[in-house]
DNA sequence: GTGTTTACCGAACATTCGGTCAGTTAAACA
DNA sequence: TGTTTAACTGACCGAATGTTCGGTAAACAC
């Protein structure tokens, strides 16, 4: 699943005997986050969706903006990796692009939650504006791969490398805004779908 | 400008002697909020923005909530005009959703600030809520316009009508979040790399 | 000059905010 | 069995929230 980054792993994983721990709290988290907005939400919301008291949250995380960061992390420790492999390295920067593409779809719906914030992010405080830093350098990194293909005539001409960036990574973030794994098609459908839109072409041939 | 929907005309347009209207409180409230998010932002904040005191923007509007009801309506009008056009009801069905496209660029770009803040509502009030409603109608629309397109055969098949619905205008709607019109290219220019991106596909023929 | 209107300030309001802390409960361990 | 300790409660803190209200000074109408 690729979604265990658990904080700490006790060597003997004994049964937790129950209630809350980091890891369920965060994950509660994150849904309330992205069902109100995080600015929108109040630790008595959580305390609410947790099933506990304030003080409770307390006990097992920092507080409100840990948790905002832990969640950022997770978004773009997962994209990271998919940008650092070496399939977005070798071969044609066009052959590349389309990977990329497939691989940000993966990991979107993947960390569906986490991503989802990720990129509603607005910079309100240190802990947002250092992800907004960091996802900046992967915009960056994708800015570059596409021209690339342009350079090696791979694109169609007449279109400009850093807006045909922002749509494609456009369509791909929007993805988060409607994507439940539990309804919709699975994830490589949709890149699949994607893929073909931008890469041949909506119109019938 | 196509921006001037001005809530009250004086008949005789004699000079505002100074300081604010509610107009003006409107247009910088807008952009505060998608500079901070609307639960982001506090009434100081605006305050602020405005050169006056919290108090002082009572004397213009009603308060927070009816700011962003206000810029929610400006920017739901727009779009339900263009939907509403009878060049979005006539002729081959692949046609009618280009224009739609070209012109939802248009629209937003046009009315940018208000646009943005639509597009992040998430329905934490009432207002909200309902904006959700009207949007929801919208993109309806433009979902029986995709499936008019596939059902006359004018896409590639094996194309999901409801996904190539929501990826296309995922990407129109990732326009707010980056264009600036006086740094950016024009707003037909992106309707066009966008057009042919999808239409025509992002890959040399 | 008088009276009215417009734009605003400063102080307060009730409420909610994120966060703290001293205790209580009960399961796990020795 | 007794001790430890993780999980949690309830009362509370100071600060910030959106909003109200009485007053004030400048611009306008007459």
């Amino acid at each position: 699943m690729a979604l265990d980054v658990s904080a700490s792993s006790d060597r003997s994983t004994r049964p937790r005997r129950r209630g809350h721990d980091p890891e369920s709290v965060l994950s509660v988290a994150v849904a309330v986050f992205n069902e109100r907005g995080y600015d929108g939400t109040s630790m008595e919301d959580l305390a609410r969706a947790l099933g506990v008291t304030k003080s409770a949250i307390y006990h097992h995380v920092p507080g409100k903006e840990q948790l905002l960061a832990r969640a950022l992390d997770r978004a773009l420790d997962g994209l990271s990796e998919l940008a650092a492999d070496e399939r977005a390295a070798r071969g044609p920067a066009i052959d590349r692009l389309e990977w990329v593409v497939r691989q940000s779809v993966r990991v979107l719906t993947e960390r569906l939650p986490y991503v989802t914030l990720l990129l509603r992010v607005r910079g309100n405080s240190a802990t947002e504006r250092a992800a907004l830093a960091r996802r900046a350098e992967l915009e960056a990194f994708v800015g570059h791969l596409v021209e690339e293909a342009a350079a090696e005539g791979a694109i169609r001409p007449g279109l400009d490398p850093a807006l045909v960036t922002r749509l494609l990574f456009g369509a791909v973030g929007s993805i988060a805004e409607w994507h439940r794994p539990e309804r919709d098609a699975p994830a490589a459908d949709v890149a699949d779908a994607l893929v073909r839109m931008t890469f041949d072409g909506l119109r019938r041939a």
